[in-house]
This record gives structure tokens, sequence and C-alpha cells, in this order.
RNA sequence: AGGGCGGUGGCCAAGCGGUAAGGCACAGGUCUUUGGAACCUGCAUGCGUAGGUUCGAAUCCUACCCGCCCUGCCA
């Protein structure tokens, strides 16, 4: 597997180089109760951090800034961090997750080694553990059905009461709770609850469920249980057994830290510290597995790993970077506030790191055809290219040119606005590394109207897009030789809904109603350079003046197919949109 | 007898009693063989509100307002 150490070193400023120094905050609310835990040899001056995904869906961004946060800050601090599955509901959970997860955290760039461990793997030490705490009497085996445990919890604001099955002895406890696990008693019908306090404040403390019976395989081990634990009963145990200092997670599970507390003292077992950070959330998508879940199952979209999803692997196929992921991580620091972040702080980030590195190439999305009268029939010349004028070492390239041409229908106005820079009767461009071309005339189709050629004449002394009379062009144009073209589809995305804030539009409306009937555009008749023709998949480009597109897995040996990641910033849209 | 956690520019986010960092966005400008990139400049007399303590408050105190989370045998 290739995960090279330098993917993994850049999510603190004081590990960036040049490449990718951004103005990320150096400290964050983390780092600093980390600090004072080495500073006070709280666990030894350890850190040891964890990720605990359950493999019931895909990773998305969401995720990765829990990755980045996790697994940034043990690489910081020279500690280390697990990879633990979260697999304690067999309901939900597939080997397929699993899989997924772990492909999609090794292309972020981070590296768990030997320390990949599963909840289940604990089910054993788990059930002794609670057979321990009935024997402490702090747990009891509880015969209420779901409505009447509903019943007796209470509400937020009146305490609940107790179970009338809170004072069975620890003799009939014992029994009934191996009789669980023997599959004695049909699902649902005991519980294994905490005996902690039913009028606490906090509903996690009402006497939580421990374990419930289930009869569901479980896919890693099969029927070996037909009952499992809860999340509470597991999460803090998991990371207690496996040496974690610090548990971070998301502010929801602060209820919880109670319990996760009360568990760990109750056993008399190492106790790591929880610490909570609010969740990512982004503007003109929905983050969140149960509603992407959805998305995928509904057809919304084409899979997990649709370029228009923010999981990891739909980003990875859209063509984004493992490095502009966790730069935007970075960049968009952690708190404990709510948070919306605009997709353009992603998109910025993708940008950053494209620019630096995409070999810039020529592409014409939507090509009209251009005729260089005056230019030899049948020559053919070959023209330098720089690869990456942000890049010295990328080098050059050899780019054909002939006498017809493509170039952007958008690039050719009849009766151009003011600030219109580009190719329009009688005006002189420059074809970016070729010629400057001045159009003479056009030919528009009898029936439609429609432009089918433009003629130019080209100035022979102009090789290499240069005049030395100090004659100046306001517009470049990209282009591409109609003989040499190679053909290709280009599949442009737009933000997958229409809202900004889709899960909180109109209250009483259903999000999915949000969704972009646009999100998606296929382009079937684009014209490439040749270079491109043997690209490999996830191979990344900027197509001159127009984007950062990647070529996709659905490329085939005749069939060149790319994804636009993201647009290159537009000013002349804006002078447009300012001239309306 | 509710509890927990938050509120610093349009969006994020530093700050931790000594006079509001930074990023994104936005607006001007320079440069340019990408209307890209880069570079320069501008952008909170203000930190939810009101009081109080202090020589000095975003930071401390009090009260209030607003937002989010919690009533699964999900995680």
């Amino acid at each position: 597997m290739n995960h090279p150490k330098s993917d993994s070193k850049n999510t603190k400023n004081k590990t960036n180089t040049q490449e990718n120094d951004n103005n990320t905050s150096d400290t964050n609310f983390i780092r600093q109760a980390i600090e004072e835990d080495i500073a006070a040899n709280r666990f030894d001056g350890r850190v040891h951090t964890r990720f605990p995904p359950e493999p019931s869906g895909y990773l998305h961004i969401g995720h990765a800034k829990a990755i980045c946060i996790s697994f940034g800050i043990a690489e910081d601090y020279g500690g280390l961090y697990n990879l633990r599955f979260d697999d304690s509901n067999p309901i939900t959970e597939e080997h397929e997750y699993v899989e997924a997860i772990k492909r999609d955290v090794h292309w972020l760039g981070f590296d768990w080694e030997e320390r990949e461990f599963y909840a289940s793997d604990y089910f054993e030490t788990l059930y002794e553990y609670a057979v321990k705490l009935i024997e402490k009497e702090k747990a009891y085996v509880c015969d209420l059905t779901p409505d009447e445990m509903r019943t007796y919890r209470g509400t937020l604001v009146a305490p609940g009461k107790d179970s009338p099955y809170r004072n069975r002895s620890v003799e009939e406890n014992l029994t009934l709770f191996n009789g669980m696990r023997n599959g004695e008693f049909p699902d649902g019908s005991r519980t294994l609850r905490a005996k902690i306090d039913m009028a606490s404040p906090n509903l996690n403390m009402r006497d939580p469920v421990m374990y419930r019976v289930l009869r569901a395989p479980h896919y890693r081990h099969g029927t070996n249980w037909c009952i499992y634990p809860t999340y509470d009963f597991t999460h803090g145990q998991s990371d207690s057994i496996e040496g974690v200092t610090h548990s971070l997670c998301d502010v929801q599970f602060e209820d919880h830290r109670p319990l996760y507390d009360w568990f760990l003292e109750s056993l008399e077992i190492y106790q790591p510290r929880q610490i909570e950070f609010a969740r990512l959330n982004l503007t003109y998508t929905v983050l969140g597995k149960r509603k992407l879940k959805v998305l995928v199952e509904e057809g919304h979209v084409n899979g997990w790993d649709d370029p228009r999803l923010p999981t990891l692997a739909g980003m990875r196929r859209r063509g984004y970077t493992s490095e502009s992921i966790q730069n935007f991580c970075n960049r968009i620091g952690v708190s404990k506030a709510d948070n919306l972040i605009e997709i353009g702080q992603l998109e910025y980030s993708i940008r950053d790191d494209l620019n630096r590195h995409a070999p810039r190439v020529m592409a014409v999305l939507n090509p009209v055809k251009v005729i260089i009268d005056n230019y030899p029939e049948g020559q053919v010349e070959m023209l330098d290219a720089d690869n990456n004028p942000e890049d010295k070492d990328a080098g050059t390239r050899e780019i054909p040119f002939s006498r017809e041409i493509y170039i952007e229908r958008e690039d050719f106005m009849e009766d151009p606005p003011r600030k219109f820079y580009r190719l329009a009767p009688g005006r002189e461009v420059r074809l970016k590394h070729a010629y400057y071309i001045t159009c003479e005339n056009v030919v528009k189709d009898a029936n439609t109207g429609e432009i089918v050629e433009i003629h130019c004449t080209y100035d022979p002394k102009t090789r290499g897009g240069w005049s030395d009379d100090g004659r100046r062009v306001q517009g470049t144009l990209h282009w591409v030789s109609a003989e040499h073209a190679v053909d290709a589809e280009v599949r442009l995305y737009d933000s997958l809904f229409t809202e900004r804030e889709p899960e909180n539009a109109a209250d009483g409306t259903d999000w999915i109603q949000f969704l972009n009937p646009d999100s998606l555009e296929i382009l079937g008749n684009c014209k490439v350079e040749p270079s491109l023709v043997d690209a490999p998949p996830e191979s990344r480009f900027q197509f001159l003046r127009i984007g950062y597109f990647c070529v996709d897995p659905d490329t085939t040996a005749d069939k060149l197919v790319f994804n636009r990641t993201v647009p290159l910033r537009d000013s002349w849209a804006k002078i447009q949109k300012g001239q309306k």
C-alpha cells in the first residue's frame, strides 16, 4: 500500500513546508488540553487517539475532519493512533464498508500500521465486564418492553421511575444474563441495564441499556452472539482496552461523557479522556451517513463514489487530492461552536493544490471550427508548450498545429459587448503557444443560423505567440488541432442541492426536494489535445482557461471520460453579470 | 426538576486582564502568452445584550437573550 509519510505530515504549521503553508491556526482547545495533560504527566505523557467509524456506510468529508483531528494530533505529538471499527450493531454493518473505510483512510494519507481493531472483537471481554457490574450490583436484567421503558424513562423535564426489575438479586441477574447470552429469551424481551439514577437530569444516566437480545448475524462473528452491547457500553471500554489517552468525538456525545466515565470508574479500569468538538457542516450539501445512504439507495446519485457526493470516494473520483482535503481540514480549524463552512472554502483548497501540481493541457469543451485560410494545407507544426508555469520542473511538451483547429464556441462573438477580449470579426487574438490570428469572416448554417466555421488568417511572424513589433493582443485562446484532436466526454458537476442549507430550508420541507436537477451535465463532443490519449484514471489536469479535470474510471480504450473537479475562477463571468 | 454545550466581520477561527491574529469571501490595483496564478491595498472603535469589578475587560462577576444537542433495546 502506498501512503507516503509526507502525506500525513502536513497537519500542522510547524511541519509544513512551503508546499502547504496556509495560515492555519497552530492551536485549538484540544491541543491545549493535550498539552496540559502532557505537562501534568497524565497518561505518562502519552498521546494515543483513535478514529472509530461504524462500518455502515462510506466515509465523508466530515469524517475526514475527525480523522485529521485525531490522527493529525497524534502524529504531531509523537503519539499513536488506532483505526477501530465500532461494530456493535449487526443490523447496519457490512464487510464492504470496512474495506471502503480502510481504503479511504489510507488514501487520505494516514497509516494506522498494525493498530486495526474491532469493537466486536472485545465482545467476550465486554461480557465479563458486564458480569462484573452485575456482581457489584451496578447492573440488572430488565424485562420492560421498549414501550414500557420509554414510559419509565420520564421526559426531558420530568424524572423517570425505577424499573420494577431494578432490585433483582445478583444471583438472579447472573442467571438471567447468562440465559440472554444462551438464547433462552426472544429478541427484545430483556435487556441488561446499568443501575444509575432514574431521576438524573441527564437522560443517558437513567439506567441506560448495556445489552439487548438480538438474533442477527454479525458480519464478523456470524451467529456467535445473540446479545449485543450498546454503543455506550462498548465505546469507553474499547478505548480503555486499547490504551487510548484522548478519545476525540463529536459534541453530540458530550451528554454521554458522564456515562463513559461511570462505566470505566465502576469497572475500575484504565480511563481515557473524552474531548468533544463540533462536527463539520457544509453549504449546498448534506453530510451524515443516513442521508447519504438515502441518496445512494434511492438512486439520486450513482453510487457511493458519485463525484457529486461529499464522500471521500466521491471526492477522489471527482479529482480532489488527499492533500487538499487535509489542508481544508486544517484551515477550517476546530472548535465547539456550530459551524457551516462555505463550499467555496473546499474549492479553494483543491484549486490551491492543483494550481501548483496539475499539468496544463488544452481541451475544447464546446468546439467550433476555425479555418486559417493562409496556413498551408496539409502542413503540421509541433509547438512547444509549458506543462505548468507554476512549476519549472514540469517541463514542456509538443502540440500539433494545423490549418483547421477548434476553439471554444463561447470564445467568439459576432457582436461582442464591451470588455470582451476574445475573437470577433476583424479582431486579432493569440492562440496559446501558437500564433496571432485575425477573424476575417464566418460561415453559418443556412437553416439554423448557427456558426459552423470561422475563417481567420494568421501572422507567420508570431510563432509561439509572440510578436517582435510590440503589437499586443488582448485575448489568448486555447485551441486544439482538428485533425489531431482526441474525442472525449466531459462531465460537469454542479452542487447537489440548490439550497445553501438543504436540511434547514423551510420548516416541514424535505431536504430531498432541494436536489439540484442540473447537478450533472454531460458534454459528449469535446476535443482534447493528443497528449491525453493514454492518461490513466485519476490523473489530473488543468484544462487551460477552463478548470481542473481528472480522468474518470469509466474511460475506455476508445472513449476518454473526464470529470470536472472545479472550474477556474472566472472574472469574465463576474464582469458579464455586472453588465446585465 | 430539565440537563449539556455554544454565541468574536458574509463564512470559519485565534485570543485566556494590557488595548481585536490569520484564512476563505468580497472590493480596488499591479503584473501576466490562462479574464488563471502571483503580488499590493482595503475590509470589527467592535467580541449576543445589559449592568458590575478594574488604571485597563472579548477575556473576571451578575442577570438576561439567542442557537444547537439529549426522551433508540442506533452509533
